[in-house]
DNA sequence: GTTGAGCGTT
């Protein structure tokens, strides 16, 4: 009864289905469940999450035994802030195996021939094994390499962390990432700071200018003044060409984004 | 550390 999605779709046929968008990743049934409970009777929750990485899509299906609920639950949760992210309650257009569905209710089945094309996105193997095989290089070749860039960004996160870890499925204890993460961060800060003086000697050039996009929220005249006096490096080239003229230019232009109000 | 158009499992 508490755990949703975990048995496959219960009874599908008297139950309507909405579909919540915009959920954070890491919001889960459980979290997902009060909140629509509290406007009707929720009979399964199910959040599709990767194959890959286990995590959610940002989308979850919420199914009631009643319409005029679900209908509710539309009406007062869409829109609502759920962690930080604003959801979308809606019917649900399509079932589980590509059925239409109106309201959220199935109204017709469709036939085997019809299911497969119900999602744009082919999964990870068929598209592999597409690539693989075709090869095509036709279509739109800037659109294909950024979703191989994708997929295999996320492949390769995947690998590494499951060597890191046993194949261990527990999707729904994401609750104690908390920890993990802060401690993992706290460390990591560390370690920069401590390499930081080591890369001193390592691009001297670079450390020139490190960071000037913070100097123009305060400091105009300790800005110019600086760059100035601390040219330690007169070189042999008079004209400061590296840098874009055209930052100096808007620099000098508009030194003083406090006093927007005067231009305002 | 986490992206953000859209429709789904045992």
């Amino acid at each position: 009864m508490s755990h949703f999605g975990r048995s496959g779709p219960p009874d599908i046929t008297d139950t309507y289905s909405l579909l919540v968008l915009n959920i954070t990743f890491r919001t889960t049934a459980d979290d997902l469940f009060p909140l629509f409970d509290k406007y009707g009777k929720v009979v399964d929750i199910f959040i599709p999450r990767d194959r890959r990485t286990g995590e959610s899509r940002g989308f979850a299906f919420v199914r009631y035994k009643y319409a005029d609920e679900a209908q509710k639950a539309v009406d007062r949760l869409d829109g609502k802030v759920v962690d930080g992210r604003e959801i979308m309650v809606q019917f649900a257009k399509y079932g589980p195996n590509a059925e239409r569905i109106t309201k959220g209710r199935i109204v017709e089945p469709v036939p085997r021939s019809k299911i497969r094309s119900r999602s744009p996105r082919r999964r990870y193997r068929e598209e592999y094994r597409d690539r693989d095989h075709y090869r095509r290089k036709s279509r739109s070749r800037s659109l294909d390499r950024y979703d191989r860039d994708k997929y295999h960004r996320r492949e390769r996160d995947y690998h590494h962390r499951s060597k890191s870890r046993s194949v261990s499925p527990d999707y729904y204890g994401d609750r104690g990432r908390g920890r993990n993460d802060d401690e993992r961060r706290s460390h990591r800060s560390r370690s920069v700071e401590s390499a930081s003086p080591t890369r001193h000697s390592l691009s001297p050039r670079r450390s020139a200018s490190p960071r000037r996009s913070p100097s123009r929220s305060r400091s105009e005249s300790p800005d110019r003044r600086s760059l100035n006096g601390q040219s330690p490096v007169p070189q042999r080239s008079p004209t400061p060409r590296s840098l874009s003229p055209r930052h100096v230019t808007r620099d000098s232009r508009s030194p003083s984004p406090r006093n927007s109000d005067i231009d305002e």
